[in-house]
Parts: structure tokens; C-alpha cells; sequence
DNA sequence: GTTGCCCGTGGCACTCGGTGCCTCTAGCGT
DNA sequence: ACGCTAGAGGCACCGAGTGCCACGGGCAAC
């Protein structure tokens, strides 16, 4: 590879970044809705099409490299040791993968408000959160020997994946210290099986 | 109410049933993306803007009545009794709720298979669900002397749902011999908080 | 019966997200 | 000077969704 193509790649970037801090600024600003790409494209001093080119659609551009979010936390899995028991493996890879810098924190806070309050952002989370159960599953799967379709596998990075959200929840509205924190607590009500409900 | 009012709803349901039927049938053969409003529209006999008007959107034809479903859910739990624990009572209320009669079975699963398959349906599913979840954490908050918005009641909420959808899951893949069975193995599960997992 | 009202419906025009296709241009090696 | 490559812009198009207006049929009051 020769040294233009880093080159290259880093202007991309370069637009690239531009583009998602100019959609994150506007977005909290005015709401998701009602802020348009051509208005996205104008404040990162680009235009309509290369937008699309560069973050794909409207709602990628809150995003980020989410991929890169997925592929470390499958990662973080594989290398656990199997003496670890599943839950606490799953909850260590959630809380290390979300080990943010603090000058990182009010990016992610925004970020996070937006896909937990803007209806779009919500549902397209979805699309999002299924990559992560497919790892998730994966990882409980091998480790019980079992399908990734199975049951358990299944409902297992699901119902982990459920009490993330919820610590991300409890985290943006300032009931936990900390993310970390409020990961922690949501994986020890789901591993006891919420006692006291039963 | 004069009688013309009811011959009039009745009419606006007819039109919605045969846009529903219609849907459903084009979604399941040609794809969810693949079809246009205005096929489904000629299908049902009827124009584009009149599909907008009664079902509202692409995603709302597949739904059917889901805002009666949430009602019934959110009625099964307030007249579920204080002295049944908290999680029996909502795998009581989402079992009951889904108790559909084996003639609407094949509806159901042709409904739920382009729901939990598609992906424009999977991410519209989320704001479906979080209608289901405010009202399952208004239950839970309200049996635990809580806020609905505090961290348990919304874990509670997220992971008796992600429960279910799993347990949809296992139905629809023949994994599971009844929706009811299913329900209960993936609820049991939740409650146990997953022994062998920890 | 005629008039006026209500309401489901259809048509039309518009916005906006997203895509395919073509072109331009800057930087590079030959 | 030449061609190549890749980021970028422009343009036309499609499809979802909305606002506005017009039509028409049933109904009630006169």
C-alpha cells in the first residue's frame, strides 16, 4: 500500500468527522427531525452527496464507528478466560468497551441522548443492538456448547443487552456515579434473577 | 352516537383490514422494501393517500391493532392480584395477551416472521415495545413502591420483553411446541438469572 | 325535496431521505 | 505529457410521508 492511500484515507476520515460533529451539534440543537442533510452537508462545508458517501444515512451519522464498538467487544469475549463464569465475561467485556476517556464522556452523552430520546435514533438502534446480540449469543453459545439460535444464547444477549440500555439510561439521567457503575448493578439484578419479584 | 356513526367506522375498518391483508401478502412474498404503497393500495382497491390515512405508515400495516394489544396488556396487570409475585404476574399478562385462537395463528406468524425478520420492521419494532416497556415498569414501579423511570422497574420492563421477543422467536423457528411454552422456558430462565451462567 | 353537514375518499403538489450515474479534479507514477 | 485513481460534486430519479383542496354519498333539519 502506498502512502497516498493513507493519505487518502485520512481526508476521508478528515470529512468524516467533520460531517458527524457538524450532524451532533445541529441534531441537539433543533431535534433529528427536523434538521435536514443539506443543512448537515452545509455546516461541514460539503455537500448532500458526499454525506451519504461518507456516513451512508442520517441517522449512521450519531453513530460513529460502531462497527469498530462491535469488533472490540467480540474481541474482549474471545480473550476472556473460561474459569470466568459467562455472566460476569459479558458484563467485563460491556464495561471495558464502554471504558470511555473522560474528555470523551460529554461526546458520548450526547451521542446517547439523542439514540435514547429521538424516536428514528430508537428504532434504528435496533438494527444496531442486533450486531451486538449476534456476538453476545455467539460467545454463550460456545461457552454452553450450544446453537448461537438457541434459547438461552439468545435470551442471554438480549436480556444483557436490555440491562446495558438501562444503564445507559440511568447513566445520561444521573441516577449512577458512573456508566461502569450503573452496568455493575444492572448485570447483578439480572444474575440474581431479581430478587424479591419472584 | 347515531347509527351512522358505527356503519361509518365499520367502513374505515374494512378498507384497514383489506390494506392489512393486502400488505401482509405482498410483504411476505416480494419483501418488505421490494413493495411499493401503491401496489399494496391497488391490491386493496383503494389509492396511496387513503392507505396513509387509515394505517399510517409502511411499518403500521404490519401491526395491526397494537395499541388494543397494549391496552389489554396494561389492564391484565392492574387486575392481576398483589400476592402473585411480580414477575409470575407479567409472564401471566404476556401469555394471556397472546393467546390467540389456532385460526389467527397463521396470521400471526406471517406478522411476527416479517416483524422480527425484516429490517426496516425490526427497527420500527422498538417504538412498539417501548410502549410495552412504560407500561410493564408502570406496573413494576408501582408493586415496588418505586418511580416507573428508576433503574429496576425499567430493567424489569426491558429484559420480561426481550424475553418475550426471544420467546416469539423459538415459536416462529418450531423451536417451541407453543407460544405460552415458550414464554414460560425464557421467563424461567430470566428468574433463575441464568444458574450455570454465573 | 331541498339544503346543509359530515366524513371517507381521491388527487395533486411538495418535502425529504436515499441511490445511481456521470463528471471534475487533485495527486500520483510512468 | 500521459493515464490512473479516488474523493468530491451535480443531477435526475425513486419512494415514503404530509398538507391542502375537491368530490360525493349518506344523513338530518327545514
Amino acid at each position: 500500500m502506498p502512502v497516498t492511500d493513507v493519505l487518502r484515507a485520512d481526508l476521508r476520515e478528515d470529512t468524516r468527522a467533520r460531517i458527524e460533529q457538524a450532524a451532533l451539534e445541529l441534531f441537539s440543537a433543533a431535534g433529528f427531525e427536523q434538521v435536514t442533510i443539506e443543512e448537515i452537508a452545509a455546516a461541514a462545508g460539503t455537500s448532500r452527496r458526499t454525506f451519504f458517501r461518507t456516513v451512508g444515512s442520517k441517522a449512521d451519522a450519531v453513530w460513529g464507528d460502531f462497527d469498530g464498538h462491535v469488533d472490540r467487544l467480540a474481541t474482549l469475549l474471545e480473550h476472556s478466560g473460561d474459569d470466568v463464569p459467562v455472566l460476569t465475561a459479558v458484563l467485563g467485556a460491556y464495561v471495558e468497551v464502554n471504558d470511555y476517556a473522560p474528555e470523551d464522556l460529554p461526546v458520548l452523552r450526547q451521542r446517547m441522548r439523542l439514540i435514547l430520546t429521538e424516536p428514528a435514533l430508537q428504532a434504528h438502534s435496533q438494527l444496531r443492538y442486533a450486531d451486538v446480540d449476534r456476538v453476545v449469543a455467539g460467545y454463550v453459545a460456545r461457552r454452553c456448547g450450544e446453537q448461537p439460535t438457541a434459547l438461552v444464547p439468545r435470551l442471554v444477549a438480549t436480556a444483557t443487552r436490555a440491562a446495558a440500555t438501562t444503564a445507559f439510561e440511568a447513566w445520561l439521567s444521573g441516577a449512577a456515579p458512573s456508566l461502569a457503575d450503573a452496568l455493575r448493578t444492572a448485570f447483578g439484578q439480572l444474575a440474581e434473577g431479581f430478587p424479591g419479584l419472584r
